[in-house]
DNA sequence: AACTATTTATAAGA
DNA sequence: TTCTTATAAATAGTT
């Protein structure tokens, strides 16, 4: 736009972009400064450079702005969806529709519902990626509920331990008390299967099934 | 700026402050479309007029935008579930579908089809993308393991109630055989409690732990 | 990062 | 609101 007239196009060069890319952010952030304090308008600019790097600028804050945002348009969310068709048919619908639509598409990717277009390089790369950032919590995770049930099996096998030595003592006592008649026998029994159900657990556990 | 210099400050005069901020705002949006498309940026402008009317622009959508703004933030927003039959329908055909082609070129990227078009930033984005989709089922089956862990705290105290009872039972029957013999007591079955063993180790495969 | 020839934006007026 | 236009501001290409 000076020395000569520039095409809005993409600019190939990935230096000349860089350059073009901060004089213009500067330019447009003090442009909405401008408009701002100029016309008394409440704004909030959001920039993600090609490189993902992120750049903002607000009169007031961003969060507040997108806040209000989201105020006012929460009212538009309300409105009935109409049938898919309809919605199709007119081009000229608001953009809610679109950005439904396209946020509903984003959602699916995220939770790998269209990877079935990928070829086997780049889904190799994406599992590397998931596995790396997902692995630490994982792991830190099994063994906060490992150490849980172990401790809870170790209090619950003390209690066991403790309620058979006065079941020992009850039948003693009551051997003692009908002067050596044969002794009732039907206390042993429950606990030989139900000290297991947190061992097992704990084996799922040592089995990784997270 | 042109026929005279103006100060960047609130216009007094209503009508020109109107003027102003349709011509402004125009300009603005204008510059920030150039910016997106020469550098490949991804936009979101939001301006709220002293009147408190919205207007606002995008690169892509202002709702994609803010919620890619939230993840930098690291705001954990809740996704929201996109209605089923917005799932089901297909992307490309009518009139529609060339902006939405547009827009989300960023989202098929996320998806991982032009994953060697990527630098490590925008690769990084991703990652936390997706790992935000996955933590949702590690959720639910934090759930679940919380359940078993409760619900194996309750068996414990069961166990200790029947400790008790039989604490009870011993210190009655001694008391007894103090006095002298006496009827012999219902030694409570304690099978109740304890028949359901296996019961967690259960739950867990049902859970499909394995 | 600075320069500068031009293009672009826009203030004031119509 | 839109157009006109003189002028201020932004900026593409260069250094």
């Amino acid at each position: 736009m000076t020395r000569q007239k520039i095409q809005i196009k993409k600019i190939d060069n990935i230096t000349a972009r860089q350059v073009t890319f901060s004089k213009r952010r500067r330019g447009l952030f003090k442009k909405a400064s401008e408009l701002s304090t100029l016309c008394d308008a409440e704004i909030a600019l959001i920039v993600f450079s090609a490189t993902g790097k992120l750049f903002e600028y607000s009169s007031s804050s961003v969060k507040q702005v997108i806040e209000r945002h989201n105020l006012q348009s929460k009212n538009l969310d309300k409105i009935v969806q109409p049938s898919l068709e309809l919605q199709l048919d007119s081009a000229t619908d608001n953009n809610l529709s679109k950005e439904i639509y396209e946020k509903s598409r984003e959602l699916r990717q995220l939770k790998g519902q269209e990877l079935q277009e990928l070829n086997i390089e780049e889904l190799q790369h994406l599992e590397e990626l998931l596995a790396k950032g997902l692995t630490r919590v994982l792991e830190a995770k099994d063994d906060r509920i490992a150490n849980e049930i172990s401790t809870s099996k170790r209090k619950r096998i003390k209690l066991m331990e403790q309620n058979q030595r006065l079941r020992n003592q009850v039948s003693q006592t009551r051997c003692l008390l009908e002067q050596g008649p044969a002794s009732d026998s039907t206390m042993n029994n429950s606990n030989s299967s139900a000290d297991r159900d947190e061992d097992t657990a704990f084996t799922f556990l040592k089995l990784g099934w997270l």
